[in-house]
DNA sequence: CCCGTTGCGG
């Protein structure tokens, strides 16, 4: 065997180790034959015990050398980086700048990563500056590492402007720019850029192709996600679990499940995460019980949950008011998972639409970490019960955090005023709203102002306040006018707005119910018949709207006309002798909601549901 | 030669 120099040897020595002691091995060596302080050398030791993931050790040998080249910070700060701790990161870089090292290319680019995942643009505009100081303006690993900042940071339009300048554009720069606009919500933009890198005649990889099939999940465009399907098939890419588990969501998120299972199914691998995108998929798209029903069965494949998972199973529960199935996630929560932000506010939701407030706020008091959305989902779960004056408190609450309230804040906060009937309350914070804290109102927040006032009965004002605005409202505006005029008889604001809903062609079948019912409060008899037909049409084509009440942890269903309950006659007693009680103080009910249409169908719909349970 | 892009959730 022939001996490599001292150097050399050393270098493969490294190179070989994949434990500890053998790193350590070569380290006492190097001490003993004074490698060690050469720059390229200590670097080298360094990175091996980065490698393992024995930072701890790379920082001991980094703390002692004499001297640190380059190298040797750079080996120290991609350890760091490996392991995901940017502010190390960071603070190793400064240390460098001030020990008057000159960084280099992968230093830049691990730094600006760093700011990146930490979501700290202005640091790392103060690197990228520093990096085009030092000549790396044209570097095409440094110019990506700022592509994924700008991109992190939402400023797509900044991306595009050092993308375009960028001399050389690789297979990543493209990629970054792809993921970039997918996270942005201009899947559009994504798919234009995956063409133009086609057009470079830069090949596709999986990661590429997995941004490309994100851009198709939320453009929702099923003959684009099965060309796009389709020609990752003909071009032989290699599917791995991330490619099948965006594809598997992509069908599973627009609700076409049985592709998505069919993706799912002939995957030879798969992660808690494929598992996750299908049980998101039905949750989100209404089959609670497939959701609830997929999770134990992942649980029976061997698979442990991960939060996102319980997210969508608590989704699920909440859904279908599943109560004993919510608490059992939440012990779940407790014994294996920690609590985030995202999962405390899915609970906190799901204990809200089981009708548990008091738990929701419970545990919102007790979970540490609380985001906007956190807020939003408490001040709207009051909205919903009609506490508004416990929104308001919370809100008040709220402002003395430094968490600002968004749209969605005010949209919960008006929603609680106009459930309530706080007409006045309503129109106070609207105006704070615009004028304190500059939010622009949209359609949600003049839909609660003219449900506010129409229910007051003051239904032209609320129709001036729709013309006041510049924009055309949509469906829920309309809808919640017409119900005022309906129930306060406002016959010619009313037929006005309901041409207005019917051009809408809306596909909701309460919607023509509301019409229908006024027309019939205006004596419109012609006109409520052609309401009749065209929900007896459209009405064959949906599953109609159902209760379900849960009783000792078991679902209860009903819908109109269902007598297939097993207690249907005690039911029905019960229901018999309230509906006494309240008319003798003084209830009078609103038939004109009722609708009979092809019944039959229906149970059998509502029978399929129930046994997805 | 190392460094940059990577699938599910409120």
């Amino acid at each position: 065997m022939q001996l490599l120099p001292w150097p050399r040897r050393l270098r493969a020595l490294l190179l070989s180790c994949t434990d500890k002691t053998s790193i350590a091995k070569v380290h006492a060596l190097m001490i003993l034959t004074s490698t060690l302080a050469d720059g390229s050398f200590n670097a080298r030791l360094i990175a091996s015990y980065a490698r393992i993931g024995d930072t701890l050790s790379a920082r001991k040998v980094f703390d002692k050398l004499p001297q640190r080249g380059v190298n040797a910070w750079n080996a120290m700060i991609v350890a760091y980086s490996r392991q995901d701790h940017p502010s190390q990161v960071l603070s190793l870089y400064h240390q460098m700048v001030a020990d008057g090292v000159r960084p280099d290319s992968s230093t830049f680019t691990v730094a600006i990563k760093a700011c990146a995942s930490m979501l700290d643009l202005e640091i790392g505009e103060e690197i990228w500056s520093t990096a085009v100081d030092c000549g790396y303006e044209r570097d095409v690993f440094v110019g990506s590492s700022v592509l994924n900042l700008y991109a992190k940071s939402g400023k797509m339009d900044e991306a595009v402007v050092v993308f375009e300048k960028m001399p050389r554009k690789d297979l990543v720069c493209w990629t970054t720019m792809i993921t970039g606009f997918v996270q942005s919500g201009r899947p559009m933009e994504a798919v234009e850029m995956f063409r133009g890198m086609q057009h470079e005649g830069i090949e596709f990889d999986g990661v590429s192709m997995t941004g490309l099939v994100q851009a198709c999940a939320s453009l929702g465009d099923l003959r684009l996600s099965l060309s796009v399907h389709g020609f990752m098939i003909r071009r032989g890419l290699r599917m791995d679990v991330m490619v099948q588990t965006s594809l598997a969501h992509m069908y599973a998120k627009n609700g076409h499940l049985e592709l998505a299972y069919r993706v799912f199914d002939r995957m030879p691998y798969k992660n808690a995460i494929s598992w996750g995108a299908l049980i998101s998929g039905f949750a989100q798209n209404g089959f609670a019980g497939r959701a609830l029903e997929m999770l134990v069965e992942m649980q029976g494949s061997g698979f442990e949950p991960d939060s996102a998972c319980l997210v969508s199973a608590l989704l699920a529960c909440s859904q279908v008011g599943f109560l004993k199935w919510g608490k059992s996630a939440h012990a779940f929560i407790l014994k294996r998972l920690d609590f985030d932000e995202v999962l405390g506010t899915a609970v906190i939701d799901m204990y809200s639409k089981c009708g548990s407030l008091s738990y929701a706020r419970a545990l919102f008091d007790q979970i540490i970490s609380r985001d906007l959305i956190s807020w939003n989902a408490m001040i709207t779960s009051y909205g919903i019960h009609g506490h508004a004056e416990e929104a308001l408190a919370l809100f008040l609450q709220m402002t003395e955090t430094n968490i600002k309230p968004d749209h969605a804040t005010f949209a919960s906060l008006l929603s609680a005023f106009s459930h309530a009937g706080l007409v006045q309350e309503g129109q106070y914070w609207f105006d704070v709203m615009v004028n304190k804290y500059k939010t622009t109102p949209g359609e949600k927040h003049y839909a609660c102002m003219v449900d506010l006032l129409a229910r007051a009965g003051r239904v032209e004002e609320a129709y001036e306040l729709i013309n006041s605005v510049n924009t055309e409202p949509g469906l829920a505006v309309w809808v919640a006018l017409l119900a005022g005029c309906h129930n306060h008889g406002k016959s010619s604001i009313g037929e006005v707005v309901a041409k207005k809903i019917l051009d809408l062609n809306p596909d909701d079948l309460g919607v023509y119910a509301l019409v229908s019912n006024f027309y019939a409060m205006a004596r419109k008899w012609d006109d409520v018949a052609d309401m009749k037909k065209m929900m007896k049409q459209r009405g064959t084509k949906k599953v109609p709207g159902y209760s379900l009440v849960e009783v000792n942890g078991e679902l209860h269903a009903f819908l109109m006309e269902d007598m297939t309950h097993q207690h249907h006659e005690d039911i029905m007693q019960i229901l018999n002798k309230l509906d006494h009680d309240m008319r003798a103080i003084g209830y009078v009910p609103r038939n004109e909601f009722l609708l009979h249409n092809s019944k039959d169908e229906h149970s059998f719909q509502q029978r399929k549901f129930i046994k997805l349970l």
